[in-house]
DNA sequence: GCGAAAACTTGACGCAGATCAAGTTTTGGC
DNA sequence: GCCAAAACTTGATCTGCGTCAAGTTTTCGC
């Protein structure tokens, strides 16, 4: 891997206390690996051989069944993933795919179990990393089962909104289609769910999200802190789509 | 708490590895405590002071938004539940409310999180708890997402069957109000799913679910070992309903 | 074991959201 | 910068599921 990542993964909660020898001994271990996009890199189903780390690009975990597919997450750089299929051993959960050319740095699922096992800052990390990603999934599935998709779509935008201290406008950071899956809805329903809230405060052009009332916005979405957060979550929780780009 | 429940306690994967005094010492700081039915004992936004471990009785784990709810778990002896919270320090995401007369180990959030701290087993025992809950909460989340009602429902029956060797018949585990919210559905619509499942498969008399055609309801069902397991998980996940009783 | 409350069922109806089928706009490779 | 492919939008239609209302059955406290 390129020197100059290795800060950048240090950083992350998950490896930022572990011992410094253990945290350079498990990335010599690892695979710096470049992928182009719309590539599947994990099938769903398969050993969990390793731990995944996006450096560049980007890549969505969706699950699959039947002929039906559902978007999942999408990590974004610098973010771990699949953490607990590596940690059990077991197989993954959901799949994964390059949305661009993305770089990977793969550590072996094998290591870092023996690493937790002798590194306890390590191990109170994962602890903290695994809480983290279960809060994020039960807050998504609340969202899920409490609200319909306007108020879905609502709250996803106030959401993303008060990550950038409540920017007024900001672009979406994924596309439309891959929000609608996120949000448990179809594209065609997402595009007219936009219109219809054109009179609740936000207007949506192209990628470009426009909070023109925010208390109108607010009213339906009744955000909720134990269902949007804050909650000093994981990223790579594989229920989340990324912070939004501030408005440039 | 009674001497009878100590070992009892002591078996659950999250406790069994563990060094004998920090469990003694744990449990020698924890508070046994029976509730009466239909209490609301965690008010979801709650600081999470204690780690829960049902010793009798059933705890339902729901979520609160607006005026709606939605059941996500129901736990039965002998199970922990929110664990995650405790660990971050962090509010209760979801109500608890005791189905009937209960009885408690209240575990204090503090003394577990010095614990893990000083005890690597135990550590490793709570990563592995974590990460099962983890995984429970994504197959459900992706059951929510890709199968409809029918579906949820066929695959439910199919899957408390498997879970007592592929029994023909057994007891429903929980009211069917609770099932349906559990499923996300209304009650009315699991009512006349259950008449539809009729020529599908089972038969749904009270409590009492009886598998007539395995064959046509896995046909409808399509289980998928990605969603529905077998994968050895926490039954205190936080989004499973309890496994069944064996038939009388 | 009686009576009220709760759980469950059934029917009628409406609506949110899926599906199907064209368009139109945007993106991206050469 | 052009062209094809993909993403997005819009409209028409259908349907799964929620809602409301009125039973019926079961449960449970006294």
């Amino acid at each position: 891997m390129r020197p100059e990542d290795l800060p950048e993964v240090r950083h992350l909660p998950l490896f930022r206390d572990m011992d410094k020898n253990n945290f350079d001994e498990l990335l010599g271990r690892s695979y710096d690996q470049t992928f182009p996009a719309g590539l599947e890199m994990i099938r769903q189903g398969d050993p969990a051989d390793f731990l995944h780390v996006v450096l560049d690009g980007a890549v969505e975990l969706y699950g699959k069944w039947g002929g039906r597919e559902c978007t999942m997450a999408v990590i974004r750089p610098v973010s771990t993933f699949i953490l607990a299929a590596c940690i059990k051993d077991l197989p993954y959960l959901m799949s994964a795919r390059t949305l661009e050319r993305s770089r990977i740095l793969l550590i072996p699922a094998p290591d870092l179990r023996t690493t937790f096992r002798r590194d306890t800052e390590f191990a109170v990390s994962v602890i903290n990393e695994l809480a983290a990603c279960y809060r994020a999934v039960v807050r998504n599935t609340k969202g899920l089962k409490l609200r319909n998709s306007r108020e879905r779509v609502a709250s996803y935008f106030l959401r993303q909104s008060r990550l950038l201290d409540d920017a007024p406008s900001y672009m979406l950071p994924v596309e439309k289609r891959l929000l609608a899956s996120y949000l448990g809805m179809t594209p065609e329903n997402l595009s007219r769910t936009l219109k219809a809230l054109e009179s609740h405060g936000v207007k949506v052009n192209g990628m470009r999200v426009i909070i023109t009332d925010r208390v109108k916005l607010a009213e339906l979405a009744q955000p909720d802190i134990l269902i949007d957060g804050p909650d000093p979550d994981a990223l790579g929780s594989g229920s989340s789509l990324p912070p939004v780009q501030r408005r440039a």
